[in-house]
RNA sequence: GGGCGCUUAGCUCAGUUGGUUAGAGCACCGCCAUUACACGGCGGUGGUCGCAGGUUCGAGUCCUGCAGCGCUCACCA
């Protein structure tokens, strides 16, 4: 089996460093960054087909010439892996808090070597070209010092803000989200229709709300100003129940009419709304804009574990309201609704289905939350604007809006450029609606933000300013906000400031830290939001900053940035795509990549996603075992189509005996269909094996009696069968070159040489176009169609009878084959590879038009360069006819199911003899001919008849006797389809719109065409004529 | 709700600017243990290209509408 040798392979590779990259080494310069996989667990096939794009990617320009570098590493995932091993202690009866932070960082680490180990070790076994001595972690060192010196000096030029803003707050885990961490869930509520009493006692008006419990912290009830009932309300003020707080009635055009007033019906607010809206700035996203709006206090009514609490900004706390202070915000909605109801102020209920957001973290509902976090101004145009500007002209979707097209030019400028080109408007739309992005997280796993903070009294900060003097202004950087508001205060005008303020000084390293610590000043406990470093990702790894302190690194940064081309799926494009443009533009001014081709994504075989915690990821291992690593690669490039995910029928392996079974489904309470937990040895019921989405799930602990079961997939049969049937063919290739004829001779290339060299360079051409375009599965599918169909089924099957006298063929076969295995190298480099040597090491003539270069190793080799000369349309052509002609032939052996050892004769007219003379015996042996003669004057009474170009082409001795009533269905049913053909074209070609409007090519051709179609009927109604005779 | 994509043979998918008989692999049927390969060879069966309109000499391909599926962004009155 070919996929034996793959370790052996690997340790050749690593033993020539073939894949180190050196900056000062000659070569156009190739360069990808590797997504980095996160530590949280092992690779799923989604990597892998990922990692056989760019690997393939890599080997393909590395083969080219080109000085290459695929950088690999990890990413520390913050939140995921936090929780992750916070899971993992929980079932030890630990928490995160039972630990100091350095110990629980510890555990965390623990983990990250574990899995790291895992997933460059799995790189590996896929056979990825990975410069694995420049790995690189985001939390190393190096990535460390990059991180550190970004938010330095976005801070320094006033990128990074301190906001109190309402972000996605995680009441379970106590951490803020980002946007796209929070999960819609749709989930069944209710309406509550509330009644809010008028001051002047003249009635109420009446709100409806999902969130009852947020009422406490309500300031305004808006109305829009076109409601009919506004002008009656102006200037009005309505008593909060429970609360008794006296609030507003605002005007705001957010608000949607009730469907019976006016209102839009089409819009199904229309259809619950009241035409009140509850404000409460503190609590909801779209309450604190109208807030701002209208300038009505935000309140917060919550603790950060999400219990009413009066001790975080709510100070009108009413003995009424006292008794809802603590209650969790679940049971406080409950009592406010029991409460509204007893006081004759609940209206109404409803039922209600919405979608809520959840964090993807703990599962529970996200709560608005009001908060300071520290933000990255990537609506400011240094961030926002160079990404748009270096979208591709002829990507941009109408126009960049004038004030982003006329932005300051830079290097890289119009130079981005998606694969497929529809992906470029994603990232454009992510750009022109972008808002500000929150990158503090409350967590221990990951870059602690560098910024002490001292809080207090503006005379008593701007007192302690003295001692900050004498901080190197290049490594720290001091700045003041007020506490109320966040706003940003000059230094200078602090000491006049009066009220709370924040004295925040960012350092460049930690040096000064302890002599801040001194002054009463506090490191922020939070870190950054893991896409903070991995948008450095093609900085870091080569050393920016400053790759001085890093002798390896010299280099790296001017040769390989910009990259080449960013390979990743389409989800990631605004977490990621973006900010590394972003980032790459303004700290360098350059782009990062030049060409983003974003892939398909890997589904199951219920077209779900593979996802950790469904269990239904494929291990890379699992099919590596089951179908070797060459094979793997071969079907996942195969499947690389752009438009179609990638919908991969799962089976599993019984570990007790190795056999392959489709296992039981069940259907999840979310409605994902997975593999049971435990599923029995398909023979013997009594053996047990757990599935992966038991082991995902924690549902079922695999043991030594009860396994992990491995999956595997029919569809890499595709895979494995080509790589074998090439080793197959080598074999058979280099036993006729080891045994050839001690006569052999040189002689003229014969049209099979000729015709087989055409396609080498046919396919090297097409593979080249289909790489540039990133499709592929045109890359599989020419190599498929080079070795399968013409060089085995074809080239090695014509030469059985002459390759061993002739050396010229020999020189031929050994150069096809050298050619070949490069070309198949970056798709399957281990089998390539381990036959390399056997091929390298023949003593062979060389071929006009070929040039290999001798190289010791197939993934150091160069690629075959074809002459122009070997594009040889004529023998192409000629030989295609030899082809119709074999098939021909064939096709009346199987319908006759006529032994392959039965030899015929063939009788036919010259242009047929003459074609098979120049086929140089093929047509012979590929139809089993024995001899070839003239057409006779009378037709054998064995002969059997069949129309080929237009003439009788008579097989004799096909049978013992004619079984006439055969011959005549055969016969007819050939005249039936050719008649259909022919009357398609006659109908065209009667057509007089036809003939006046189609390219006169065109017609001509169908002219021809069907000439040649009735020549056929001619021919073959004059055999069946003979038959009846 | 906005955007994007998909719907082609029993299954998984190709099908480049509209062009002559819509392809592949698997599965299925027949023949073949022929000296590279049964993970093989040769031959075959199988499709009114989601539905309804339109443009065109000509539509799987372009346009409109509809239905179903998926992804993504937005949305907790």
């Amino acid at each position: 089996m070919p996929s034996d040798a793959e370790g052996a392979v690997h340790a050749r590779w690593d033993a020539a460093r073939c894949f180190h990259a050196e900056p000062s080494a000659p070569g156009e310069t190739y360069a990808i960054f590797i997504p980095p996989p996160n530590v949280t667990a092992a690779l799923h096939l989604g990597h892998a087909f990922n990692n056989s794009l760019q690997d393939l990617l890599t080997r393909y320009h590395r083969m080219q010439g080109a000085n290459t570098l695929w950088m690999p590493g990890t990413d520390h995932a913050g939140i995921a892996t936090q929780t992750v091993v916070e899971k993992r202690l929980l079932l030890q009866g630990k928490k995160r808090t039972d630990f100091t932070r350095e110990a629980f960082v510890e555990k965390v680490q623990e983990w990250k070597d574990e899995y790291e180990a895992t997933i460059l070790g799995q790189l590996k076994g896929m056979g990825c070209s990975c410069d694995f001595e420049r790995t690189r972690f985001t939390m190393d060192e190096t990535c460390a010092t990059a991180v550190r010196y970004a938010f330095f000096t976005l801070f320094k030029d006033g990128l990074v803000y301190r906001g109190k803003r309402l972000v996605n707050w995680d009441p379970v885990t106590q951490t803020a989200l980002a946007d796209d961490e929070v999960e819609m869930e749709e989930v069944d509520g209710s309406f509550w229709y509330l009644k809010y009493p008028l001051v002047d006692g003249s009635g109420h008006v009446t709100v409806a709300t999902t969130r009852p419990e947020t009422m406490l912290g309500d300031t305004a009830v808006a109305v829009n100003p076109k409601d009919p009932r506004a002008a009656a309300l102006r200037g009005k003020k309505l008593r909060l129940p429970i609360v008794g707080r006296e609030i507003p009635i605002v005007e705001d055009d957010y608000v949607v009419m009730p469907a019976s007033l006016g209102g839009d019906p089409a819009d199904p607010k229309a259809q619950f709304a009241t035409g009140f809206l509850k404000v409460t700035p503190a609590h909801d996203p779209n309450d604190w804009d109208i807030g701002q709006r209208h300038n009505v206090a935000a309140i917060n009514v919550m603790a950060p574990d999400g219990s009413i609490s009066d001790r975080h900004g709510w100070l009108d706390v009413s003995a009424e309201a006292k008794q809802f202070v603590g209650l969790s915000r679940e049971e406080a909605r409950k009592k406010i609704v029991a409460w509204f109801k007893q006081n004759g102020l609940l209206e109404e209920v409803k039922p209600y289905r919405h979608s809520v957001g959840h964090s993807y973290r703990s599962h529970v509902p996200v709560e608005p939350y009001l908060s300071d976090q520290w933000y990255v101004r990537v609506t400011d145009d240094r961030l926002r604007g160079t990404a748009l500007r270096a979208m591709a002209k002829d990507q941009v979707e109408g126009a960049l809006e004038s004030s982003v097209a006329n932005g300051p030019a830079m290097a890289g400028d119009g130079e981005l450029r998606f694969f497929p080109a529809r992906y470029a408007k994603n990232f454009q739309m992510w750009h022109e609606n972008i808002r500000d992005w929150c990158i503090s997280r409350q967590l221990w796993w990951g870059h602690r933000i560098p910024v002490w903070t001292k809080r207090g009294e503006a005379s008593m900060l701007a007192s302690s300013m003295g001692a900050l003097a004498s901080l190197d202004p290049s490594h720290a950087v001091v700045r003041a906000a007020r506490v109320v508001d966040g706003a940003d205060v000059a230094l200078s005008a602090l000491p006049a400031a009066s009220g709370e303020h924040d004295l925040h000084v960012c350092l460049l390293d930690d040096a000064q830290g302890s002599m801040l610590e001194s002054l009463g000043f506090k490191r922020d406990p939070d870190v950054l939001d893991t896409w903070f470093s991995s948008a450095l990702w093609p900085l870091s790894t080569l050393g920016w900053p400053d790759p001085s302190k890093w002798p390896e690194m010299a280099g790296l940064l001017d040769r390989y940035n910009p990259s080449s081309v960013l390979c990743t799926a389409r989800e990631i494009i605004t977490l990621w795509v973006s900010r590394m443009v972003m980032f790459n533009r303004y700290f360098l001014g350059r782009l990062p990549f030049k060409h983003v081709f974003i892939h398909a994504m890997i589904q199951d075989g219920h077209g779900q996603k593979m996802s950790k915690s469904l269990g239904n990821g494929v291990d890379p291992r699992d099919i590596i075992h089951s179908h070797g690593s060459d094979a793997m690669r071969f079907t996942l490039v195969s499947m690389a189509t752009n438009t179609q995910d990638v919908r991969l029928p799962v089976d599993m392996v019984c570990p007790h005996t190795s056999e392959t079974f489709t296992p039981k489904w069940i259907t999840t309470s979310a409605g994902y269909t997975v593999a049971d937990a435990i599923q029995p040895s398909p023979k013997d019921a009594s053996k047990k094996m757990v599935s992966g989405f038991g082991a995902a799930t924690g549902v079922a602990t695999p043991t030594a009696e009860i396994p992990l079961a491995r999956n595997t997939s029919a569809r890499f049969d595709l895979g494995r069968n080509f790589a074998n049937k090439l080793w197959n063919a080598t074999r058979f290739a280099l036993s006729n070159l080891s045994q050839a004829d001690a006569a052999s001779q040189p002689a003229p290339l014969t049209l099979l040489d000729r015709w087989m060299l055409a396609r080498l360079e046919l396919a090297s051409r097409a593979y080249g176009a289909a790489v540039a375009e990133y499709e592929f599965h045109r890359v599989a599918e020419a190599l498929y169609d080079l070795v399968w169909r013409d060089f085995c089924d074809w080239y090695l099957e014509g030469i059985k009878p002459t390759v061993r006298s002739n050396a010229t063929q020999q020189a031929v076969l050994a150069a096809s084959l050298d050619a070949i295995l490069r070309m198949l190298h970056p798709v399957c480099p281990f089998v390539t590879e381990t036959l390399w040597s056997n091929v390298q090491g023949l003593a062979k003539g060389s071929v006009d038009g070929v040039a290999l270069q001798p190289s010791a190793l197939c993934a150091t080799a160069a690629w075959p360069r074809f002459a122009a000369s070997l594009r040889d349309e004529k023998a192409l052509a000629e030989f295609a006819r030899v082809q119709a002609l074999v098939d021909a032939i064939r096709k009346v052996r199987g319908e006759r199911q006529v032994s392959p050892k039965r030899r015929i004769a063939l009788l036919a007219g010259e242009s047929v003899r003459a074609l098979i003379a120049s086929s140089g015996g093929v047509v012979e042996t590929m139809a089993g001919l024995e001899s070839v003669g003239a057409s006779p004057a009378a037709r054998p009474a064995t002969a059997v008849a069949i129309p080929f170009e237009g003439s009788e082409v008579l097989l004799d001795g096909l049978v013992d006797a004619v079984d006439a009533g055969a011959e005549k269905a055969r016969l007819s049913k050939l005249i039936a389809d050719r008649e259909k053909q022919a009357s398609g074209m006659r109908a065209k070609l009667e057509n007089e719109a036809y003939i006046a409007k189609a390219p006169p090519a065109l017609v001509e051709e169908t002219r021809k065409k069907l000439a040649e179609v009735d020549a056929d009927i001619a021919a073959a109604k004059q055999a069946l004529a003979a038959l009846a005779t």
